[in-house]
RNA sequence: GGGGAUGUAGCUCAGUUGGUUAGAGUGUCGGCCUGUCACGCCGAAGGUCGCGGGUUCGAGUCCCGUCAUCCUCGCCA
């Protein structure tokens, strides 16, 4: 018999009654009865119960086990009687009546239990994570997670495409997030860069003729993490040479889809992704990544408070320095208490920094829709008659209104969509609801640095191409960019790439890059674009961000094995660390600490 | 860097208007227990109430500062 196994934990059924068999595991649990114990033994594969009889020459050894030991056991599989059967687990026929019992590895207490399903704080979490790993629900994370990969590179196979692998010692690139740099050892004060995505390298792989690429690509990016952010992770890269952006789409929607379908678990999946341009979804949802299982829409009520009719002077003050204001329905809000309307108040101006949110709410009364609350005396009945109209509410429901600068007054009113949507329970869980959004800008007004800027992808064609960077004005001009988006989460980025070198010089030279600048940042690109490059697109969908979506999580640590703190740290590992003076010497490499504040000055 | 929440036993938590010796569950240790599967019963050990200062006769509780963790804003083309 195999020296540790003959069987896993998850194997034995009712027709292995009588063999003698071997498992090892991990000690799951214990109950000793005294004259009788149980142990249930747990591996990757399920949980086998072991009995262990006071007449057994092992009785007193197996006293001595403690949860999460890893033993040997040898014996043979019982049937257990009628009464004894636990329905609840795969193996719970049978149960393992010992003859033989080996300990292979003792534990300490534990620091963080293993059987259960409490929450433990993160960080015990994290430092302890060969532990964490092993407790049920993310341990099952992340062989979905490992699932969902595979999945993901056969349907992209079916579809054609081929993987390939792109440099992770790379050049730092301007614009986008900050880049970690790997200091060039060979190159006294030069650098490389890990790679923000392989967006240079997947283009260059279409100019070198190989079509159809993908790679589960690991992208790293220096910046602050959140829940649905990490410093690295990793993206479905893709591209395509010769499509138009509805060949990408119509390529890349089922692969998706599939992805979905197959692992979403009872919950319903969008069939066909509606097609939302930027500036209908800034409108309606208030955001570039509406969260479409929520029912409300946003509506721009910005005449209606401009009538000379309304006296409501906070917001006409706003509409006639040509600001808007957008209400937002609240289905059946007006059956809240007043407290409800005053903490969305408190939390516009509290959280959202914004002046707050007008609310007015509406009652049937004798068949006629009749508004009530702080604001409406300033707003004649005609005027709330449009409003209910153009919301398309009902007595029982409120309006909200968000008020500012255009831009301020959508990206709040995009808020106040989600938290009400919330508070009012109209989001429903059973469902994915996914959508492109098509036609971004392709350049914005950076009022931090009074500029213009790219707003999206610096490599993306605009649509009417080079006419269109001489003649319109900038902001006017769209991208063929895209984006998917999965209940309120950006799952992906995408572009028909702009391929020409004249539009490319052009385009930088709008936000205020000459061409010396883009030779220099760019220069294997635009020598490349010189040489025959073919028309050529793709997109990169976030495969940390499907799963966690996937798996029904709302971080991403908990579908990364292992994962860092919030302050970028390795809690198991210890990372970042200090390094030795010759690590640094060889590095070329000098560290300068941060000034301390005065205060924590002190001698030790 | 800003805002919010949290911090009490190995772990999860309770702790009232400031008032005697800071509790429970779980785990650990000891005893009992032959059908449990969150086994049960009895007992014990286990605490810098994150840290520092202040108010007070008296602080886990109130105040100030600070540290840590998470969420978030900035940032993420």
């Amino acid at each position: 018999m195999h020296k540790y196994r003959s069987h896993t934990c998850g194997e034995l059924r009712k027709s292995h009654a009588g063999e003698t068999i071997r498992l090892s595991g991990w000690v799951n649990r214990i109950r000793d009865h005294g004259g009788l114990l149980f142990i249930d033994l747990r591996d990757h594969y399920g949980i086998t119960q072991i009995v262990v009889n006071p007449d057994s020459e092992f009785f007193p050894l197996a006293e001595t086990i403690r949860s999460e030991w890893v033993v040997t056991v040898t014996g043979t599989v019982i049937e257990r009687v009628a009464a004894a059967i636990n329905p609840k687990m795969d193996t719970g026929e049978i149960e393992i009546g010992i003859t033989g019992l080996e300990i292979q590895s003792a534990a300490k207490e534990l620091a963080l239990p293993v059987f259960g399903e409490l929450d433990y704080p993160e960080d015990t979490r994290l430092k302890y994570r060969f532990l964490d790993l092993r407790r049920e629900r993310i341990h099952n994370n992340i062989v979905r997670r490992s699932q969902i990969i595979s999945s993901m590179r056969k349907r992209m196979v079916n579809e054609g495409f081929t993987e390939y692998q792109t440099p992770i010692l790379t050049a730092s690139s301007p614009e986008g997030a900050r880049d970690f740099l790997v200091p060039a050892r060979m190159h006294p004060g030069k650098y490389y860069a890990l790679p923000q995505a392989p967006q240079q390298f997947k283009q260059l792989a279409m100019v070198a003729g190989f079509d159809r690429y993908f790679q589960i690509a690991p992208c790293f990016r220096d910046e602050d993490p959140r829940a649905d952010r990490a410093l690295e992770f990793y993206q479905l890269d893709i591209e395509m040479s010769f499509v138009t952006q509805e060949d990408i789409f119509q390529t890349i929607e089922p692969v998706l889809r599939g992805i979905f379908e197959e692992f979403a678990d009872g919950k319903s999946v969008t069939k066909t992704f509606p097609r939302i341009p930027y500036l209908e979804a800034m409108l309606k949802y208030g955001s570039d990544k509406p969260d479409l299982r929520n029912p409300i829409e946003i509506v721009d009520v910005t005449d209606q408070f401009g009538d000379d009719s309304v006296s409501f002077k906070a917001f006409k003050g706003i509409v006639a320095s040509g600001g808007s204001v957008r209400a937002i329905p609240a289905p059946g809000a007006a059956s809240k208490p007043r407290s409800f309307f005053d903490k969305m108040n408190d939390w516009a101006r509290k959280d959202m920094g914004a002046a707050g949110l007008g609310y007015i709410i509406f009652d049937e009364i004798d068949g006629e829709i009749v508004g009530r609350g702080p604001i409406a005396k300033f707003i004649p009945a005609e005027i709330q008659a449009q409003m209910v109209a153009k919301a398309g509410i009902n007595g029982g429901d409120a309006l909200f209104f968000a008020a500012g600068k255009t831009s301020t007054a959508a990206t709040l009113a995009g808020a106040a969509r989600d938290r009400i949507g919330h508070q009012l329970g109209l989001i429903d869980e059973t469902k994915f609801e996914l959508c492109w959004i098509v036609d971004f800008p392709m350049y914005e007004f950076d009022e931090k640095e009074d500029k213009l800027d790219f707003s999206h992808n610096p490599f993306s064609m605009p649509q009417g191409g080079l006419e269109a960077l001489e003649n319109q004005d900038p902001l006017d001009i769209l991208g063929y960019q895209y984006d998917i988006v999965c209940n309120g989460f950006e799952l992906s980025s995408g572009a028909v790439r702009n391929h020409k070198p004249e539009i490319m010089y052009k385009a930088f030279e709008l936000v205020g890059y000459d061409k010396a600048f883009v030779d220099e940042n760019f220069g294997g690109m635009i020598r490349a674009f010189e040489y025959g490059a073919p028309p050529h697109g793709g997109l990169a969908p976030g495969i940390d961000r499907i799963v966690m979506l996937l798996c029904g999580e709302e971080n991403l640590r908990e579908v990364t094995m292992f994962a860092m703190n919030q302050q970028a740290e390795d809690l198991l590992m210890g990372a970042p660390a200090n390094v030795s003076p010759k690590q640094l010497r060889e590095l070329h490499v000098r560290s300068v600490m941060p000034e301390v504040k005065k205060e924590d000055k002190k001698a030790d």
